[in-house]
DNA sequence: TCAGTCATGTCACTCAATGACATCACGGAA
DNA sequence: TTCCGTGATGTCATTGAGTGACATGACTGA
């Protein structure tokens, strides 16, 4: 057995979770989030920059993947089709983790400082997806464009599979919303 | 003569964009903005919610008059021309004030918290556009779905304008931003 | 003249965040 | 086996954001 229980940071993790469910982001220190992780608060620190980023692991991992599969799409593809495709790929990854995705989105959601660094994540993926783009040979100005649009069709389909109450697929919402996109600026 | 110089907001407002200009905004304290305006840091603080807002005073004036272009827009209007009214309105409003606001857009661009204030700024554009879209009989996902969009045309017509080194006016920028965008999804 | 209002100042406090330094189990090298 | 370096953690002190409670005093209206 090691000096210290292994895993410190998904401890930190669960217990800030745990505890931003009970009582709100807050109303609870980080002082308490370590205290439930048996942790000192300055080790909450070496972790996670600040309180929030600690709702956010793997959130570049996900950029990695989503940027990785547009980057895959293939070279006819043009530049939404390339987006639908890093949209899917998210889809998959999603798939079985809905109720773990509706308890945190309800978290974010109550709580305006946790929405603002959602949408910088957001505005890290929007100039991912440009960037990637732009690799493929499209001009920045459209680049630009179509991952801000991208990401908002991920935007509003993510919210609609944690809001809906089936159990329909998150790739399938992606789908719907992109149908949905191309219908309102056709006509 | 009053017993306080008039305006403390104007000047704290005008305090802090120096400051953040010369020390940046992590270099600078709430204390000094407080000092250079004449008043304490706690009168700071009943002016402004936080050290961010100072610089996004007006933001709601701004998200109402879109929202009303928006609204005023003829019934026979679809989703994206409503939108489009909006964007046209703001660029009339920011006709004037370009090299305020390419100032302004250089300290936001060099922070992340000032970014991600910003980005719960369009959120909320974002939200107030999609309602205004259903007051007209939009269905909700759509609505949704153009608001969001609306908002990434306008954030990167904002982004191109004050990158550009030309005169352009707004308004021109955003109509070819849309453009671009009607070209995006149609082939 | 007087009472009430309102913006501000003052004081004390909590908590997020960071730097500096100490500790001590573990693993490898002598 | 012994010893040393490493790395994750604890401890302590400090800065600065943000808030609540209370005091002040010029202005206003009766």
């Amino acid at each position: 057995m090691g000096r210290w229980e292994p895993d410190a940071a998904g401890r930190l993790r669960e217990a800030a979770m745990a505890l931003y469910t009970e009582r709100g982001f807050e109303g609870t220190t980080v002082a308490e989030i370590a205290d439930r992780a048996g942790v000192t608060a300055r080790t909450f620190f070496r972790h996670f920059t600040d309180k929030r980023e600690v709702l956010f692991a793997g959130s570049e991992e996900l950029e990695q993947c989503m940027v990785a599969a547009l980057a895959g799409a293939p070279p006819s593809a043009g530049p939404m089709d390339a987006i639908a495709a890093a949209l899917l790929t998210a889809g998959e990854l999603f798939a079985d983790r809905r109720d773990y995705s509706r308890r945190r989105q309800a978290v974010i959601a109550a709580t305006p400082e946790l929405r603002e660094r959602e949408l910088i994540k957001m505005a890290s993926l929007a100039t991912a997806f440009a960037d990637a783009l732009q690799q493929r040979g499209v001009g920045p100005a459209v680049a630009s464009l179509a991952a801000e649009t991208g990401v908002a069709v991920f935007r509003v389909a993510f919210e609609r599979w944690v809001t809906e109450p089936g159990d329909a697929k998150l790739a399938d919402v992606m789908r719907a919303t992109l149908a949905d996109l191309a219908g309102l600026t056709t006509h």
